[in-house]
Formats: C-alpha cells, sequence, structure tokens
DNA sequence: CAGTGGTCTAGACCACTGG
DNA sequence: CAGTGGTCTAGACCACTGC
C-alpha cells in the first residue's frame, strides 16, 4: 500500500472532472455513495473530497451534496520582494531619510487620515550592481513606540513596523502594478531621461477591518525590474 | 454551539504562534497532550492542527511531533487576464491574424524545436474605450488537429488551445512582467512615441515535465495598464 | 419526511523517530 | 523500546435541503 487510499479515491474523482465526464455544476455522487462504491468509511471519502475541494475543483453544500466547479487557470502567484524583482546582481537597500510630515492631499485620501495626523515617511534607494535602480517610499501615521531612528529602522520590513501594534496576522496587503512619468524628483535619483516611465508598485496595508494602516510606492527604473510568477488553479 | 470545536482550537494555537508564545521550529504540544488539554478526540485536534498546516503556520514530521514554521509574507496572489489589467471600459480582444512560420532563433530557444518545425502564431489586438491599447502574440508549435481557423480561434484561450492534445491540468504556466522599448512594428500598432517603452507580460505554457509547449508575449502601452494582486501567507 | 453534508467520538494498526 | 504522526473504521448527533 505505497499510496494511501483517500489519495487514490481523489485522483480517481479528480480524472473524472479533468477528463470531462464531469462538467461544471455537476453533481457527484453523495459521501455515503462513494463509501459503498470504493468501500471504505465515511472519513475516508471524506478525506478525498475535501482535497478535491482545496484544490477548487469541487464545492460543497450542506443538505444537498457535491458539485463541480468552474475552473479558471487565470491565477499567478508572485513572490514579492523589493529586492527580488530587480534585475542584476549585488543588489542592496539603503535607508535614505526618515521623516514626519503633514499628510497630502493624497495621502488623506489613500490612508483615510485627518489633515492635522503626522506621518512617518521612510524612503530607501536601492542598488543593482552599485547603480541607483529604485527609489522606494512609505507612509505611516504616527503613533506611539514606531521606530523612528534610522538605525531601527534600516533592519525591519515594512510589514514588521506596522505590525508591531498589531498582529502581523491582522495585517492584509494590497498590491498594484503600474507604470507612469515619474515627478522630477525620481527623474534626477533614478538618473532617468525626461520622458522614461517607470514601472510603480504600489502597496497598501491593511488591518482587519480593510482600514489602511499603511501606503507605500517603490518606483522603478524600467529597464530593472522583472517580476516573475507561477500559475496556481482558482476559482 | 456557534463555532465548532475544532476552529476555537485552532484560533486558540494560531494565537500561541501570533502572540510569538511559539517562535520558528518550536515543537508543538503532541496530537495525544492536546486531546486531553481541550478534551476532544484526536480527530478534532488533527482537524485543527490540519487548517494550521494549510495556512502554513505549522508542518509535520511523522514520528517527532508538529513544528512552527518560519513565516514570510512576500506572496501575493495575482489575479491575471489579459482584458483585466487594461485600464477602461469597453475592453475587447480581436483577432487579427494566424499564420503557420518557420521558428526565429528566439522561438526555437523558448520553445525548444528544431529549426524545421512550424510554427503557429496567433496575433490579437485588444482595445479598450476603442482604441488599440494592446498586442498580444501567442506561438505554438503546429501539431495535427491544432484550430488554425480564425473563426475557431477567436473564441478559445492560449491553455484551451494547448489542453486539445493534453489534459488542461497538466499544464503549467510562468509568467513574468517586464519593461522594454519594443520593435518598431508594435510602435506603429500602439500609436507609440519613438522611445516609450511597453509593459510585456511574458507567458511560457508547459506540460507536467516542464517543456514548453506555447510561449506568448503580451505588449501593453505602458500608461493602459495595471496589474493588482493580494498578499498570501506562504511559507 | 428521508437524505445530505458538518461535526465528533473512541477505538485500531501502521511506519517512523528517538533513546 | 515507547512515543509520534498517518491512515482508517464504524458508529453518533446535528443543521440543513427538497419534497
Amino acid at each position: 500500500m505505497a499510496e494511501p487510499v483517500y489519495l487514490k479515491i481523489a485522483d480517481d474523482i479528480r480524472k473524472q472532472i479533468t477528463y470531462g465526464l464531469l462538467s461544471a455544476n455537476d453533481p457527484l455522487s453523495s459521501e455515503k455513495e462513494l463509501c459503498s462504491k470504493y468501500s471504505v468509511s465515511r472519513m475516508t471519502v471524506r478525506k478525498s473530497l475535501s482535497i478535491l475541494v482545496d484544490e477548487n475543483l469541487l464545492y460543497s453544500v450542506p443538505g444537498k451534496g457535491y458539485f463541480t466547479k468552474k475552473i479558471n487557470r487565470d491565477k499567478y502567484l508572485f513572490l514579492f520582494d523589493e529586492l527580488d524583482i530587480l534585475i542584476g546582481s549585488n543588489k542592496e537597500s539603503q535607508l535614505m531619510e526618515v521623516e514626519i510630515i503633514k499628510p497630502t492631499a493624497e495621502l488623506i485620501y489613500h490612508l483615510r487620515v485627518s489633515p492635522d495626523k503626522r506621518i512617518v515617511v521612510i524612503k530607501h534607494l536601492l542598488y543593482s550592481d552599485g547603480e541607483i535602480v529604485a527609489y522606494d517610499i512609505k507612509y505611516i501615521p504616527y503613533f506611539t513606540g514606531i521606530p523612528i531612528v534610522e538605525k531601527e529602522i534600516n533592519y525591519i520590513t515594512f510589514p514588521e513596523i506596522i505590525a508591531s501594534r498589531t498582529s502581523i496576522f491582522d495585517v492584509h496587503r494590497k498590491i498594484a502594478i503600474s507604470m507612469e512619468i515619474p515627478p522630477d524628483e525620481i527623474i534626477n535619483l533614478l538618473n532617468l531621461s525626461l520622458y522614461d516611465p517607470v514601472i510603480i508598485i504600489q502597496q497598501h496595508i491593511l488591518d482587519q477591518e480593510g482600514l489602511p494602516i499603511g501606503f507605500g510606492q517603490l518606483y522603478c527604473h524600467y529597464k530593472k525590474c522583472r517580476i516573475e510568477g507561477i500559475s496556481v488553479i482558482g476559482e
């Protein structure tokens, strides 16, 4: 018995879905019927079915049964790391500046803070092969206990700063990748020509209620950035 | 009993990890000990632990026990769809051309085919608000049965074409996002200025052995593309 | 109402790990 | 060897669905 029974059953049912014997929203046999069909206990059948539910091939409706799902393969899993996405070797991140400012209109909107709230701004320069290739700026509403000493900040990540006042598991992040012609400040920093666009990776850090608790933008030279991912099976 | 017992136990253990009572690679109590601690059967404890394993907070070693995992929150899940990433409304994809060519050096490399193999090329134009904003080109080594009639191709997706000779579940995809100054052909198509870069989304379709069975590039106007994702907890 | 999935118990045997 | 997790059985009660 090299392969557990529940895996064999899962494989068998998966094939029925894969090879089109079952199509979207078709009902499956009931757990009890599958028990007799495969001559196993209910727990074993449930284990098999739970695998297929995890794989997004099935869903269950209490009191009704199991049904096959419409599949969509257009989800990609990306490993995103500020240094990982840069092209080149000898990549490093260097703290440029930490300051406390009054929020701009854009920050009032993104962080949903009042205009008199103070905002901690953390700026980093990212190097690849000795050249400046990206500029990273993070905004966090000031709270007591937030690290603002440069020495402390240099070695902790964005979520870690945020998480110092909440659990890291209650923090969600949204990310968006787009391109724009950057402001002059960034054109100079990244040594760009006048109308060169940059890749902007925008991060929104949210608490468990979906309220913003941090906002960041990474401006990256368009020739020095590459983001890679692999497909996963989604709903 | 609003919340099942196994969820309460999972929450309890999750908090111990979250709030730092347990740190990376610390051993957990054994299943048996947890059974007595919470006064439940082994299956209930196992259900709780399996949730935390799925959440990437724990891993188990047969014969030894459960251990807490080092967490890494830098994984993002992206929903990727050729039309979804375009900015604007009234988005549509239109078939431009289908042809069969001899592979270029680049295609021989990416598709690992011999120079005398024929390649099916499928070109689409993507519109947003009536304007051409992206150009999509897909390459698939010719095989008998591949749809090459324009009418047929217009309504099926890249993976579906590929999957006609294999199961869709045996197909993997890799994706990479980068930016480049495009060739002249694309500058004209997308109405770009001479040195405007484009966003390139490169797709590699692989079979279960990792061998290439398709290759595609989407060239998108840099102002008309935005890719969004959400964070997931990874290993 | 009978049938479904969701939860849960109290056992069992196995392969694996460590001392 | 005793202890661990991995697999599996044969029951049970519940809330929910459709008729």
